[in-house]
DNA sequence: ATTAGCACTCACCTTAAGAGAGTGCTAATC
DNA sequence: GATTAGCACTCTCTTAAGGTGAGTGCTAAT
């Protein structure tokens, strides 16, 4: 199936890499006079009939070049891509970055950062899924009272994330009944995952506190609400940048994106993963209409080796794979660093 | 300087209702057909030349019809524009919507929601600045041990915002310490708002707590940090609906808008006003490059009769003025209410 | 004061022509 | 047998020209 012989492999990184740089369909000519490719146009010219009879290639139409197909980068991103290193002021502007960043001593500020930096050393759009409740752990947990009827429950979890959430209270409570509530409820479940409370488990503490079982049920159907899907934290930054790729010069399909981008759900579908290392969708791949001219590059960050959120960006399929990668690569190690150190 | 016959007025204000409808240049022909306006086209036309001259109507090539100049939509809010209600489906939209948002404790979910619905139901875009914290009031501040070195402020103000912060402490203090300053604070601090804490107030505070300075300075330093222009809530809805517009048909003038929905320091700016009921800015008036083409409608939100935000619709400078105020109108005396009730 | 009539303007659409980039195929060359 | 030069062909893109139509300004009649 990927029997290209080494010289169809160059010419298709070539053509690939020069597609990617311009935007423009890559012709034979081109190709012979500015890749280290020493054979005729005439030569090439059979060579890409083949590779688009293989689907790697495509023409918008009869007489122009070839553009990749998404089989195209598929191969391209699996096989051809050259890796590339992070320039110096690069990298001297990450790290003089992240020496501010560290200063923030909140998850979400951090992540709106990175997603700002993210965006802007691509110049693409990125997206990062903040901590997800479920994989956090548990650090503690408070209540604060409000009024008569209502209480401030703050949780404090492993990832930096604080999630706080009003709710109603059953009855008036005097502090002490609160108090040991809470205190059990610390006790049992530091350090547990919020994914990880089964069933059975919250059985067995509504049993525990059958006594107080009214407050009890309140808070755990705040945890099993924050646990489930409706909460999305989803960060964007840069989706402005969408608008440079000569791809979206079409309305519609900015659109399509932009209310994408409003759908903070269908986001965190999509950025949802428990990968190894950095993941890329390429167009169809990520099994969404509106992507369907889109890749995506995610990683995921980690506490404790624990995948906890991921990281993203959104480009254009005809996208700088290899620079991005890096930069995504060295921004989720930043990141990972800094939340180990929440 | 104002001084428009009423037949003059009659006229611009079809030609604004009309242009309004269509983005289309409006011409005497059309004017004297359908509005009710018994005059022939070609009166029409002396009148609009007129109109031309004295600043309210302008023509985008000599051989087109009319469209309003920014004086002319300037004047048609003023003096012209008719009076809208909601329509009884609207209506009852919107009583179900809140009927369900009522339920939200959190003021961030509400507003969430009201920026949602603001931009639905005006079909452009909603920028709602969260509940100013400096104009916001005390209600309680918890402190909350993390580690050895850091601590979790909580505060809550009556706006309902409810706001976290790590603070990093001095040195290792045991929980007396740390209740024996909060509640002092809470004492002192509760009811007043935060722009209110005077410069001499902090002093006399930071000598009533003189053992306990360094400890202080930090949850001072934290309040002054929020109270500062710095933080930035700013809730958007429906960016994508600019795209529906035909004057944002140009890639760069949304580009330009795009960048500016990225910049949140920029949009609180422009939302922060004390103004009473609702304010119109057009084009210009904005004081912004980007929104040159744009039109602002704003109304703040209270709390005890005190603005403590502002919710606000952007559109062309072609906007369903009527319907935008009627709107905004509405949905802020709801949101008051909820935040009355938080 | 109002209106009908008319010449004129200008954007927009369609069509045609020409340039340019690139291809596929064939025949010559290494 | 693989490679290349040459050439006819295809298709997009740009530009120019002509035609259409909506709308105007002005003048003379009502």
């Amino acid at each position: 199936m990927t029997g290209l012989n080494e010289r169809k492999q160059k010419i298709l990184h070539a053509i690939v890499t020069d597609y990617i740089q311009t935007a423009e369909p890559v012709g034979s000519r081109a190709l012979s006079r500015h890749y280290q490719i020493k054979l005729s146009a005439a030569t090439i010219r059979n060579e890409m009939a083949d590779l688009e009879e293989l689907g790697f290639v495509t023409q918008p139409h009869t007489s122009a070049g070839r553009i990749p197909t998404q089989q195209g980068y598929r191969f391209f991103v699996d096989t051809l891509m050259d890796q590339v290193a992070l320039t110096n002021p690069e990298e001297k502007y990450l790290a003089e970055f992240y020496r501010q960043v560290q200063k923030m001593q909140e998850i979400d500020l951090i992540i709106q950062h990175t997603a700002k930096v993210l965006s802007v050393m691509t110049s693409y759009t990125s997206l990062i899924l903040g901590p997800l409740f479920r994989r956090s752990a548990f650090k503690q947990m408070r209540i604060i009272p409000i009024d008569q009827e209502r209480a401030l429950v703050v949780l404090i979890t492993d990832t930096g994330y604080i999630k706080n959430k009003v709710i109603t209270l059953p009855r008036a409570l005097n502090q002490e009944e609160l108090n040991q509530v809470i205190a059990y409820l610390n006790q049992q479940l530091a350090g547990k995952t919020i994914a990880s409370l089964s069933a059975e488990h919250l059985r067995q503490l509504r049993h525990d506190l059958y006594a107080r079982v009214d407050i009890l049920n309140h808070m755990m159907n705040m945890l099993e609400e924050s646990a489930a899907e409706g909460e999305s934290r989803v960060f964007l930054g840069g989706t402005s940048n969408i608008l440079n790729q000569p791809e979206f010069k079409d309305m519609k399909k900015i659109k399509h994106l932009l209310t994408l981008f409003e759908q903070g759900e269908r986001l965190t579908f999509m950025l949802e993963t428990e990968m190894e290392g950095v993941l890329i969708r390429i167009g169809t791949e990520n099994n969404l209409q509106e992507m369907d001219d889109c890749s995506l590059v995610t990683a995921s960050y980690y506490l404790h080796n624990r995948p906890v959120g991921t990281i993203g960006v959104l480009g254009p399929t005809r996208m700088e794979y290899s620079r991005v990668i890096t930069i995504i690569e060295e921004i989720a190690s930043r990141l990972n660093r800094l939340i180990e150190a929440l």
